[in-house]
DNA sequence: TTTGCTGCAAATAGTTTGCAGAGAC
DNA sequence: GTCTCTGCAAACTATTTGCAGCAAA
């Protein structure tokens, strides 16, 4: 079983163990977001779901990721300029790499952030319950692509 | 001369550089970001000026915290859920730890971002071009509150 | 059969824009 | 005197909400 396979289902059983009904548009935007592949916006969810679903509405979009994020499942990016992103792959704080020129997003491999998170604490006295990390610049095909 | 009244300076000679029109209204809003107290959001700007500027109106403060955007000196955090946060004091960028329950932001110190970056262009082929890193958590005040 | 979900439309919040008059230079 | 800036109101965008009908359990 793939990871985002995995996901899905993870995602599903808590719904049903929360008593919430399984109804087949909530079952495809929890795909996609078990994917979150290149990190989808709403209009992103939305625009691969209205071939299925011609009926879709943006509202229902909106209403799920706010269950999905209600239990904790699906990261929210919120961009003040670009809108918000969604990664229910890793629904944990990481870092992100953001290409802005072609929006992608990708995750790099950091380690030493749990260790900043303590000399944080320390310093300002905070309980740190999380964290952002973005990077921002541009990636390899882009710079290719204008030299 | 104090660090605000330095940026002060900076940022107003940058307006004229590029032929800018100084008015009072302008001056005021610039007096606050290059104090940046708490980091304000444009309600904030705009609740210290009507005292002063009863005719004031929010699309000034948006309008000219765009111009002084566009020459750099103000550093934008934006929060989806509790609206943009303004930082002309520090316009370049810088770890944050805000507070969740009294929304406080505090700037820590921290040294290993810069390697950080490396680490990231090195791993993902990004041009790395800016960052920005904020913890979330409960700051000592809030946590004395509540016990 | 009950309860929660969807889809539509309207409401809302934050930000931007058009325009006429005022003010900086 | 010229040209930008301000203040008001309207427009706009992203998201949320109310409600009636529908579908999952």
């Amino acid at each position: 079983m793939s990871d985002s396979q995995k996901r899905f289902e993870i995602i599903v059983q808590k719904l049903r163990k929360n008593h919430h009904k399984i109804t087949p548009q909530r079952l495809a935007i929890i795909q996609i977001l078990s994917e979150s592949l290149g990190h989808p916006s709403v209009e992103d969810i939305y625009a691969q779901l209205k071939n299925d679903f011609p009926t879709m509405s943006l509202a229902t979009i909106y209403r799920n990721i706010l269950l999905v994020k209600s239990i904790g499942e699906v990261l929210e990016l919120g961009f003040p300029d670009w809108g918000n992103r969604y990664d229910g792959n890793k629904p944990y704080p990481h870092p992100h790499v953001i290409c802005i020129k072609c929006k992608k997003i990708v995750d790099p491999d950091l380690e030493s952030l749990i260790h900043m998170e303590k000399e944080v604490a320390n310093e300002t006295n905070f309980k740190i319950l999380t964290h952002r990390l973005d990077f921002f610049g541009i990636c390899g095909d882009c710079t290719a692509k204008q030299g």
